[in-house]
DNA sequence: CTAATATAGACCTTTGTTGTCCATAATAAA
DNA sequence: TTTATTATGGACAACAAAGGTCTATATTAG
């Protein structure tokens, strides 16, 4: 249970661009150089986020990459998704088991209208519950938020001097 | 970024095991069996949760499994460690490129007493943050809790009839 | 002793991650 | 138009992790 490296690269792509807006198309080569990461397989996690409108992209001389959106508005949780994909925390896979049946729900949830929860047993509740937490928090930060906090730090070392 | 079915099947059989607290030494047999997974498979993960000491194990006749300590005292966090490890959520992998050498920290924290943070750089973190929420969370869920709801559904059910 | 039970290790298959390489398409500039 | 530059997509491979089986061994109640 870890994200990937691609996840990691991502991150930092997207920090590189956003700390490099006003110059516009950002290239895979200065991407790559500045990360330390192959421009094959840079190319590949940038590919993904194009399709997925995190980034731009221009081909041809002087292209390269830029984001598609105001860094506040691309999060943790945004680019989280799109590498790792959108698959639940946790799914169960074995919910014909007898002990389904007899610790699970079944009888409550089915005749009570008011509540139009699918069949979500308690086992996944908790485990949702979870996953929303994480994701509320990955979605309360931001690219443009780690670019703010790095020159708040760095003006900070500037006034002590 | 998903919990593996070891863990989904971990916390079924310790649920199966909080449930059957009375006749002590639940087999192998009859887990497997309740969970319809193979005794093979999960032997090695009863194995695991045995090193852990989230239960213990009698050899011979009349032998099986049984909590090591009471279902309130076995949270979500404990079940998920044991068997998907305590590394951490994220873990940088290129902390000697340009860019974290750019946009990290390094000036602020080395000189400050008061804030002995190893190096924790901004993006490490957010996702340490993330991954606190998260413990956090899964820390406030026990084996016990759930079997708790699981009987209020089951008696409300009986009083409605 | 014997049957029942857990344990540990070897081994295998499937799947996912990380990565390279090459052919192709798009585009700005000469 | 041609050329150099850049991104894109697919094929492929090395490696690691997950999921699972099988067998030999130790332990223990009866
Ligand atoms: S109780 Fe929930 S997690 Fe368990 S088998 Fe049923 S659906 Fe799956
Ligand atoms: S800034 Fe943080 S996450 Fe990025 S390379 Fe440096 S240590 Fe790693």
């Amino acid at each position: 249970m870890q994200f990937s490296k691609s996840t990691d690269y991502a991150l930092h792509a997207l920090i590189h661009l956003g700390h490099s807006e006003r110059c516009n198309n950002v290239g895979i080569k200065e991407l790559s150089g500045a990360l330390g990461v192959s421009e094959s397989y840079l190319s590949k996690i940038m590919s993904k986020l194009r399709q997925d409108g995190i980034v731009r992209a221009v081909s041809g001389v002087n292209g390269g990459y830029e984001l598609a959106r105001p860094a506040d508005q691309i999060t943790f949780l945004d680019v989280i998704q799109v590498i790792e994909g959108r698959q639940q925390l946790f799914e169960c896979s074995n919910s014909s088991s007898r002990q389904h049946r007899l610790l699970a729900e079944e009888g409550a949830a089915q005749r009570d209208q008011n509540r139009p929860r699918k069949n979500e047993c308690l086992v996944e509740k908790v485990m949702n519950g979870a996953e929303q937490h994480l994701h509320q928090y990955l979605q309360e930060h931001t690219i443009q938020s780690v670019l703010d906090e790095a020159f708040k730090r760095c003006s900070h070392e500037v006034n002590k001097k």
